[in-house]
RNA sequence: GGGGUCGUAGUUCAGUUGGUUAGAACGUUGGCCUGUCACGCCAAAGGCCGCGGGUUCGAGUCCCGUCGACCCCGCCA
C-alpha cells in the first residue's frame, strides 16, 4: 500500500467529506461489532474514528480483526458524514469518519503496561519505567508542546527584540568551591581529575562580558548533585542571561517584558507590569519568606517588646536570648476546633517551633491557654497591634529569628491553602531586592556567599561592616518570585579584581585557593572588565506556572525519580571494569552493590 | 541524614480478631455481534501478597531489617 499521510488524525472536519485521505497513527481502541470495526487512530493532534466494513473491503475488515490497542496503522479511504445520531459531540473529527478501503499495519504492539489514558490513576514508577508510552498521553504531549512554543518565545524575545546573542558554554568544565554539590566527570587523559557538571554557567557568561559581547543568552541546562522534591530536578534549564554597562532597573524591565510576553503567547494571560518591589528585609518581616505569595494577606506582626514583658516565660526568655516573636492573625480563625489547632502545631513543628500559642478572640474575652500572663494593657496593646477583631485566631511563634520566619512563612501560606484564600487565577509577580551578600553557615562555621560570590556588595555597607559584620553588607542581588515561589534570580557582578579579592578573603577563601579555583576570573578582571549583571529564570518552574502542575516531572521528557535514577533507563549503572579502568578509578568496597 | 504515605493479578484496589482454595473492577485471551465511541453478551486465563529474616501449630495480616515510588525537613551559592 502507498500510504503517504495526507491529514493528520485531528485534522478532518465535514469540508473534507468525500476526499480520499490517508491516516497514520495509533489505535487508541478497537470496537468490534462483527461486520463493522471502529478503530479510533490517534496522533499527536487527536482521534479520528475510521470503519471497517464488510461490504466496503472484506481484505481490510479481515485484517482489522488482529488490531490492538497501540498497534500502529496507514489507513486509505473515504471521509463520510457521520449519519444523525451517530455524531461524538466529545471529538473535534466527531462528525466525520473515515471508511477505509485499505488497511497496513505497520506495526503490532504488544499490550501496553497498563491503559494509558488512565495515567492519573496509575503508580508513577511505572509511567517512569515506561516513559515513552506516557509521553504518548496527551497531557503530556501539551506539556512538552508549550514548553516548546515557551522556548521559542522566549529565544525571540531576547535575540530580535532586545539584542542578544545566544552563546553555549561547556558542560564539562571546573568543580568551583561554594555552592551546590557538583557531578563530577572523570578524565581519561588526566588520571585522577575531574570535570564537573556547570551548576550555572555563571563565570562563563561573565567571561563573554569581558570578551565583549554585550548581552549573553543561552537556554542552559544545569546540573546540581542535590537531593530532589517536587519542583527540583539534578539537571534542569535555565534561562540564562547576561547585560554589560547595565543596572538593575534594566534588567527589571528586560525580564518584565518577557514575562508578559511568554504568559500572553502561551495561555493568554496579561501580566501586569512593572512588578512590584520588596527589600529582602521587608518580605522577611511582613510574610517570613525571601519569596512571598502576594496572593493572600495572613502577613506577620511583631510583638517582640510586648512578649518581652509579659509573664509567660516561653516568650520573655526567647526575647532575652536575642529571639523573636512574631504572630499571624487569621480573621474569623477563632472558628477553628482545637484539633485543628494541633494539627497546625505538628505543621509548626517541621520548620523546627517548639510549639505554638494561639488566641481565640471571643465577644467577651480571650479563649488562650496563654491569656492569664498578659495583663490587661498588654492585651489591649496586642490586640491592636495584631489587629485583632471578635471572631478572629492569633497564632504565636517564638524562638530565634530564623525558625520565627520559616515556621510563620509556611503556615501563613498552609493556612491560606486550607481556608482557601487563594485565587488561583491569579499571578502576582514580586521583585525582592536587597538580599545580605552572606549568610553564616552553621554547618561549616563559616560566611557563604547567599547568591553567589561574584555578586557586587553594596559598597557602603562593604566600608561600614566589612570584616568586622559580614551579616550586614547588602548585596546588588535580586530574585523574581511568582505566587510564592523563586522563579529566578540575579545580581549585579564584580567587575573589579580589588573587590573580589576582598570578597574572596571574607569568604576565607586562601590566596592559594582563589589562585587555584579562580585564577582565570581574576585575571579576566584585570583586562577591562565592563561592569556587568545578570539574572536565570527557572525554566522548568516557569512551565510548571503555565502548565498549572505541581510536579516538575510533567514538564520534562525524561525526569529522574526522588533518587535521582531514571527508572526506564536504570541509569545510574554499573560500568564495566575495563571502562573504569581507562578512567583510572577503583569503587570502594563499601560501595559495591552485594 | 531525618519524618510521613504507599507496595496483594498487567493496572487500580478489597482482604475481618493470624485460620481451609487470596477476591473485585478494568485490561488481556477465545467466541458471538453491521453503528459503536467507557460498545454489548458468553467463556477463560492470570498471584514470589516487593524482598530477606523472625514470632507462631499456622503469616497477605504481627515483629525486625531491606529495596523501591511519592510528599516533606535538612540540603539546593
Amino acid at each position: 500500500m502507498e500510504w503517504i499521510r495526507s491529514h493528520y488524525c485531528g485534522d478532518l472536519r465535514i469540508s473534507n467529506v468525500g476526499s480520499e485521505v490517508t491516516l497514520a497513527g495509533w489505535c487508541q481502541t478497537r470496537r468490534d461489532h462483527g461486520g463493522v470495526i471502529f478503530v479510533d487512530l490517534r496522533d499527536y493532534t487527536g482521534l479520528t474514528q475510521v470503519v471497517f466494513k464488510l461490504e466496503i473491503n472484506e481484505d481490510a475488515h479481515q485484517e482489522a480483526d488482529r488490531i490492538r490497542g497501540e498497534f500502529v496503522l496507514a489507513v486509505r479511504g473515504k471521509v463520510a458524514h457521520r449519519i444523525e445520531g451517530n455524531v461524538n459531540p466529545k471529538l473535534p473529527t466527531g462528525e466525520i469518519e473515515v471508511l477505509v478501503e485499505t488497511l497496513e499495519i505497520l506495526n503490532p504492539s504488544q499490550t501496553p503496561p497498563y491503559v494509558l489514558e488512565n495515567r492519573e490513576g496509575v503508580d508513577e514508577k511505572h509511567r517512569l519505567t515506561h516513559r515513552f508510552l506516557d509521553l504518548r498521553h496527551p497531557t503530556l504531549q501539551n506539556n512538552l508542546m508549550l514548553r516548546s512554543k515557551a522556548m521559542q518565545v522566549v529565544r525571540n524575545y531576547f535575540t530580535q527584540e532586545h539584542r542578544f546573542f545566544e552563546v553555549e558554554t561547556p558542560i564539562l568544565t571546573k568543580s568551583t568551591p561554594e555552592g551546590a554539590r557538583d557531578y563530577l566527570v572523570p578524565s581519561r587523559v588526566s588520571p585522577g581529575q575531574f570535570y564537573a557538571l556547570p551548576q550555572s554557567p555563571q563565570i562563563f557568561k561573565q567571561l563573554l562580558m569581558i570578551s565583549g559581547y554585550d548581552r549573553y543568552l543561552q537556554i542552559a541546562r544545569c546540573f546540581r548533585d542535590e537531593d530532589l522534591r517536587g519542583n527540583r530536578q539534578p539537571e534542569f534549564t535555565q534561562i540564562d542571561l547576561e547585560w554589560s554597562f547595565t543596572r538593575p532597573e534594566e534588567i527589571f524591565g528586560i525580564i518584565e517584558g518577557m514575562f508578559a510576553q511568554l504568559f500572553q503567547e502561551t495561555i493568554g494571560v496579561e501580566v501586569e507590569t512593572p512588578f512590584p518591589r520588596m527589600t529582602y528585609h521587608e518580605a522577611m518581616e511582613r510574610f517570613g519568606s525571601d519569596a512571598p505569595d502576594l496572593r493572600f494577606g495572613l502577613e506577620l506582626t511583631d510583638i517582640s517588646d510586648i512578649a518581652g514583658e509579659c509573664e509567660l516565660k516561653v516568650f520573655s526568655e526567647v526575647i532575652a536570648k536575642g529571639g523573636s516573636v512574631k504572630a499571624i492573625c487569621v480573621p474569623k480563625g477563632a472558628e477553628l476546633s482545637r484539633k485543628d489547632l494541633d494539627n497546625l502545631t505538628d505543621f509548626a513543628r517541621i520548620y523546627g517551633a517548639k510549639g505554638m500559642a494561639w488566641i481565640k478572640r471571643n465577644p467577651d474575652s480571650w479563649q488562650s491557654p496563654i491569656a492569664k500572663f498578659f495583663t490587661a494593657e498588654q492585651q489591649q496593646a496586642l490586640e491592636e497591634r495584631v489587629g485583632l477583631g471578635i471572631g478572629d485566631l492569633v497564632l504565636f511563634c517564638a524562638d530565634q529569628p530564623k525558625i520565627v520566619y520559616d515556621t510563620l512563612g509556611n503556615l501563613r501560606k498552609e493556612l491560606a491553602r486550607r481556608r482557601n484564600l487563594i485565587d488561583d487565577s491569579m499571578y502576582r509577580f514580586v521583585w525582592i531586592t536587597d538580599f545580605p551578600l552572606f549568610e553564616y553557615s552553621e554547618t561549616d562555621k563559616r560566611w557563604a556567599a547567599t547568591h553567589h560570590p561574584f555578586t557586587m556588595p553594596n559598597l557602603e555597607d562593604l566600608e561600614q561592616f566589612g570584616e568586622s559584620d559580614p551579616g550586614k553588607i547588602r548585596s546588588v542581588a535580586y530574585d523574581v518570585a511568582l505566587n510564592g515561589v523563586e522563579v529566578g534570580g540575579g545580581s549585579i557582578r564584580i567587575h573589579r579584581e580589588d573587590i573580589q579579592n576582598r570578597v574572596f578573603h571574607l569568604l576565607k577563601l586562601s590566596d592559594e585557593e582563589i589562585a587555584s579555583k579562580f585564577g582565570f576570573l581574576m585575571n579576566a578582571l584585570s583586562y577591562g572588565a565592563p561592569p556587568h549583571g545578570g539574572i536565570a529564570l527557572g525554566f522548568d518552574r516557569i512551565m510548571m506556572f503555565l502548565l498549572q502542575t505541581d510536579s516538575i516531572r510533567d514538564v520534562i521528557a525524561f525526569p529522574k525519580t526522588q533518587k535521582a535514577s531514571c527508572l526506564m533507563t536504570e541509569a545510574p549503572s554499573d560500568v564495566d571494569t575495563a571502562q573504569l579502568d581507562e578512567l583510572h578509578i577503583r569503587v570502594k568496597a563499601s560501595a559495591q552493590q552485594a
